[in-house]
RNA sequence: GACCCCAUCGUCUAGAGGCCUAGGACGUCACCCUUUCACGGUGAAGACCCGGGUUCGAAUCCCGGUGGGGUCACCA
């Protein structure tokens, strides 16, 4: 088999979010199955569309994702510039020969005359079509006119009838009739070339073996096929992957369901865990196997098993799996992930003391199995952090609102003051406790757990007691004393 | 509108003519565990878009319809 070589072309416009991150990793899986190379190439041939520093994001979020291109911009493979910007004079030179070997040819039609043409085609009904206006100008003239100045585009000859057929590795073999493609584009009235000349001029210099991309570009491929054949160059193999769906099953925009992955990051969702959902989302390794590591992915991927149709994204299911992987994290890798979110909130300042970091694990562990991501596990061990600021209401009405409550929450608390605080002795303190005073454990429990934490869920009492320390747990009783029914 | 792609529970999917009484996962609901909430466990409801063929037999093959998506730029 010839060397595997994919690339991943993203244009440097906006955040990088799922959809994108999804096609990268099809390539890399891909790549990494046949051992081949995985090329990041920056689409930023439009000027009006190019971001400062797009290659820097890109690195960001591939290193988040934990994997990432052989080569591209700053890791030179011999293919390089990375950047299509750079490549222009590229692009130029297959124009000119283009131009030379008479597969192409100027235009100078005003974008006016072609709207008002194609307005005209469509309310006639038929598809709009450059009419070839200028396929006829000789060659001789074409050249003078150039040379004199005159505004132009340059566009490929396109033969007016016939048929096309794209060989895709997903999709088997899909036709196109020659007929409703018209003599398109390749260099801009600026001198800059479209996406399709650029791409395929790139891919073809870049020795790129299959091009892997969304499935709305099984549209253009054929213009990019006519491009392979009169630069009298063999084509790549081509895959289309189904796109992925906003829960409403529209197209993924900014505006709608394009989570950017900072945006991931920011919520404390786990690399691994996003990867994994992610490479679920149109492909699968057949049977019942869901949770897979990027190396077990990219032993087992193969485009048959990508699907065919396209895949609605659905956070219900990536929060769950997040929450998978979270549950399945040490006390210490917990801990040091969670690191920047506590201290985000200001519940701890690093550097962290020993001591510390100790009391910070020992209450992230209690809260591991009631939060799905980093975020919500800073957030729910805050009242180690603090003394509750606000009370569950429902709670309080619930449980202090009992006659009694205040002396049985200051009796709890001279008991606990004079326990040792491991979880064993303060259980069997408050049961003998609840006993003396002949009311059920309950009712020491629940009315306990709002004093301490403010909230009526949360890890079990005497666990997070022995966490949460004699002094903190003494005071924060006799505070909820006062709040409580006499 | 034209062209192209696609079609299994609400969602992600298994399924490559008989193994399907259509399996799994998320979500939903119940129950168990239990000091609460989770986790975990058990169970329930829930789908082959429709119509024609082909075949002894179709979720699987063919055709048509319908529905969804994509593309129709001097954007990528």
């Amino acid at each position: 088999m010839t060397m595997v070589r994919v690339r991943f072309a993203p244009s440097p416009t906006g955040q990088p979010h799922i959809g994108w991150a999804r096609t990268a990793l099809f390539n890399w899986l891909f790549a990494r199955h046949f051992g081949g190379t995985f090329v990041l190439r920056i689409e930023d041939t439009d000027q009006k569309r190019s971001v400062e520093g797009a290659a820097q994001v890109f690195d960001d979020a591939f290193s988040w994702l934990g994997f990432t291109y052989d080569e591209g911009p700053n890791k030179d493979g011999g293919f390089g510039p990375y950047l299509q910007s750079e490549r222009l004079a590229n692009h130029l030179a297959v124009r000119d020969r283009l131009l030379e070997e008479g597969k192409a040819y100027p235009c100078f039609c005003s974008p006016e005359t072609l709207d008002a043409g194609r307005a005209e085609d469509r309310r006639l009904g038929r598809p709009p079509r450059y009419p070839a206006t200028c396929r006829s100008i000789a060659a001789e003239e074409g050249r003078a006119r150039i040379a004199a100045g005159e505004a132009h585009v340059i566009r490929l000859k396109v033969p007016p009838e016939g048929r096309l057929v794209v060989h895709d590795l997903i999709r088997g073999d899909v036709e196109f009739d020659l007929a409703v493609l018209d003599d398109f584009v390749l260099i801009k009235a600026d001198g800059t070339p479209t996406y399709n000349f650029a791409a395929v001029v790139d891919d073809a210099q870049m020795a790129i073996s299959h091009v892997l991309r969304a499935d709305e570009h099984l549209s253009n491929t054929p213009k990019q096929l006519l491009l392979y054949q009169a630069m009298g160059l063999p084509a790549p193999a081509f895959a289309h992957v189904p796109m992925i769906l906003a829960p409403d099953h529209s197209k993924l925009s900014k505006r709608h369901g394009a989570t950017p992955i900072a945006e991931f990051v920011a919520q404390g969702f786990l690399p691994e865990a996003v990867v994994n959902y992610l490479m679920m989302l149109g492909w699968n390794p057949g049977g019942d196997r869901e949770f897979l590591t990027l190396d077990e992915a990219a032993e087992l991927f193969t485009l048959e098993r990508v699907q065919k149709n396209p895949a609605v994204y659905d956070t219900q299911k990536m929060t769950w799996m997040n929450a998978h992987y979270l549950r399945a994290l040490s006390e210490d890798e917990l801990w040091r992930r969670t690191l920047p979110f506590l201290s985000a909130q200001k519940l701890l300042a690093e550097p962290v003391s020993a001591e510390l970091g100790a009391y910070a694990r020992s209450a992230l562990s209690l809260v591991q199995s009631r939060v799905s991501t980093l975020a919500e596990a800073a957030d729910a061990v805050r009242f180690f952090f603090e003394e509750p600021r606000e009370f569950d209401p429902a709670g309080v009405a619930k449980h202090l609102a009992r006659p009694g409550t205040a002396g049985h929450l200051t009796a709890l608390a001279g008991r606990l003051a004079q326990t040792d605080f491991s979880a064993g002795a303060l259980e069997t303190a408050l049961t003998e406790l609840a006993a003396e005073l002949g009311v059920s454990r309950a009712e020491l429990i629940h009315p306990a757990r709002l004093a301490v934490s403010g909230k009526t869920v949360g890890p079990g009492l005497f666990e997070m007691l022995a966490v949460l320390g004699a002094k903190g747990t003494v005071d924060r009783l006799h505070a909820a004393a006062k709040m409580a029914a006499p």
